[in-house]
DNA sequence: AACAATCTTGACGAAAAAATAATGATTTGC
DNA sequence: GCAAATCATTATTTTTTCGTCAAGATTGTT
């Protein structure tokens, strides 16, 4: 179980924006340079966080991108969902995934636990904002005791 | 974030073997037509699991696999670490892969993000056997509050 | 108006993962 | 000892994911 590299790249791309001072921009080869990635990667990737609404795009001479919503209100959650969509899971015990095309229909074992794993990486993720990841408070510390402290936002399906 | 296919079957095909009653044992054929595999990659799943440890294998005729050990001693979380070991993430962010080939060096936003995730699921996944997974308590909700309870027994690393 | 800088978008090629195929080795039963 | 059934191991093919390229569209500058 790992994190993909579409989902950590574009979210690295979204830190850097958020780590810019109020209103500050950057553009594709700002953002490519920063991430180590290339331009055209970056490209595809910005393409999906401004589909989504994360991020404003300015063409042109002196254009850009720059966060279109406050880094205090995007909760990492958001943002894996948005870089997973094209990448959706197709296993039959996916939490998201189809469920009737499994030779395990009704009795198997390990849904439950793969749904659980969902919900608790999700809920994990939307304790933590974009700004979280920027400012003072980031170490791995800190984050360890956010992650593992669990508000019960997420309530278990009945399936 | 999710769960690779091998993952997923080799899990799986554990899960049928625990499924047995006490010694029980099955064959390559029986496990890929109960997980709707074919032979070829059921032979290869048990070939790992094997290797690392979690069934024992006899050939000829009457021959099959077994599990080695208990199955209320084997945690999911072996299971997964042996099942990821040939797709290893090689994201310089990553709990277990390499730090040193990353342009953030010393100054990365999401690194703690990173580790403290895969310290969540390997915590919750720690939780639960696989005799679990065949007993009477496993609907989503009771694997719910498994998965998302946590025995700090994972201490946040001093990266 | 012309030009330069920038984002947009679809198509293509490379790399990684997954599935399959193929060949070899061991055991059982006759 | 031979044939059938089974696991073991490596190689090949297919599929999916990732990254790149190229042509187009928009905006600002002179």
């Amino acid at each position: 179980m790992k994190i993909s590299a579409q989902e950590e790249y574009g979210l690295r791309c979204l830190v850097q924006l958020a780590a810019l001072p109020e209103g500050g921009s950057l553009t594709l080869p700002q953002i490519a340079e920063r991430e180590g990635i290339s331009i055209a990667n970056a490209g595809k990737l910005m393409w999906l966080l401004n589909k989504a609404g994360f991020v404003h795009s300015t063409r042109g001479t002196k254009g850009g991108y720059s966060l279109e919503r406050p880094a205090e209100d995007i909760r990492l959650s958001e943002i894996i969902k948005v870089l997973d969509e094209d990448v959706l899971s197709k296993h039959c015990g996916s939490y998201t995934g189809v469920l009737d095309s499994c030779v395990h229909n009704g009795d198997c074992g390990i849904r439950p636990v793969i749904i659980g794993l969902h919900m608790l990486v999700e809920n994990a993720l939307s304790q933590i904002t974009l700004a979280q990841l920027v400012g003072s408070e980031r170490s791995v510390d800190a984050m360890f005791h956010r992650v593992h402290s669990i508000h019960r936002t997420v309530e278990p399906h009945g399936v």
